[in-house]
This record gives C-alpha cells, sequence and structure tokens, in this order.
DNA sequence: GCCAACGTTGGC
DNA sequence: GCCAACGTTGGC
C-alpha cells in the first residue's frame, strides 16, 4: 500500500510553483541519514507526499507531490562545486540518494504550522513533535486524510 | 537576526 | 565509546 511522506523545503530555494512548472523533480541535497534512509528503503512510487514550505513567513503545507522514482544516488555528492559536495561519498559506494517527486496539486491556501497546532488528531504527527528536525519524515493515513479535509 | 534543539565531528 | 565544540535547522 503506498505511503505517506511530508517533505520540507524552503520556497526560497524550491517551491510549490517550482515544482509545477518543471512537473518533476530529483530531491537532491538531503545530508541527513535518517531522511535518507526514509528514501532509500521505504519510499515508493506512487507513494504521497505533503508538499511543507519551510523558513518562511508562513510555514506549512502547501499541496501535494508524489514519488516518480525510486531511490537513486545523489550525484551533487560527487560534485566539487555543488555546495551539496560530499567528499566521502564515493561513486563506488553512494552515501547519498534521492528520489524523484512530481507535482500533483497546490491548496488553494497553505495550511500553516500553527493552525495544524490546533487540529485535533494530528498530536502525535512527527512534524508537530518538539524539538523536530527531520526534512523528510513519514505522515500516518489518518492524519493524510485529516490534512486533505481540512 | 535570534536562539533552542538537534546532529555531527573529532580528541581522548 | 564518551562528550565538548561546532554547525545547522527552522520557528519566531
Amino acid at each position: 500500500m503506498a505511503k505517506i511522506w511530508l517533505m520540507k523545503t524552503e520556497p526560497e530555494t524550491f517551491s510549490i510553483d517550482d515544482l509545477k512548472a518543471v512537473k518533476s523533480e530529483p530531491w537532491d541535497g538531503v545530508r541527513n541519514y535518517q531522511a535518507r534512509n526514509f528514501m532509500r528503503d521505504d519510499m515508493k512510487k506512487g507513494d504521497k507526499v505533503l508538499f511543507y514550505h519551510s523558513n518562511c513567513k508562513v510555514p506549512g503545507i502547501v499541496g501535494i507531490a508524489e514519488v516518480s522514482k525510486e531511490a537513486y544516488p545523489d550525484h551533487t555528492a560527487f560534485d566539487k562545486k555543488s555546495k551539496y559536495f560530499d567528499p566521502k561519498s564515493k561513486k563506488e559506494s553512494p552515501r547519498w540518494m534521492m528520489v524523484e517527486v512530481k507535482f500533483k496539486k497546490k491548496f488553494k491556501e497553505t495550511i500553516s504550522l500553527n493552525f495544524l497546532k490546533d487540529v485535533s488528531g494530528l498530536d502525535d504527527m512527527v512534524l508537530l513533535r518538539k524539538g523536530n528536525r527531520l526534512s523528510i519524515m513519514p505522515v500516518s493515513e489518518k492524519e493524510f486524510k485529516i490534512i486533505t479535509n481540512l
């Protein structure tokens, strides 16, 4: 069964509108092991993705995307000129992986983080846990239903 | 821009 | 393997 994820991005860097424009995008630059493990081990083609804008005026969920390609090596880690370059990632044994996501839809309004905090049934959501810094995290079916019904 | 809460690094 | 120092994330 398809799983559901939440992926954070800074809209200044890559927003939902950017995704809409390019249709599909390789999710490069993830340099966190837990997030990588989710991509490498658990994200399957067809999984749904809640698209989240962070580090901006109104942080929150702005739309829905879908996994369009499963994990493969993140080549930006091999590129000395890339800001995501990691000398410890070798081509023979890539340390970092990425998936591709494609645009599904953009919500009319951002479901703000502030608002989500007050929605009942979402108390256990990973996103709302204190000190959470994961850029990719799992979302339960129940949480997804609540959110898409808002 | 501040700063709390994390994750990572590296000396020991 | 511990843990202090450092870097990063991300809400505010």
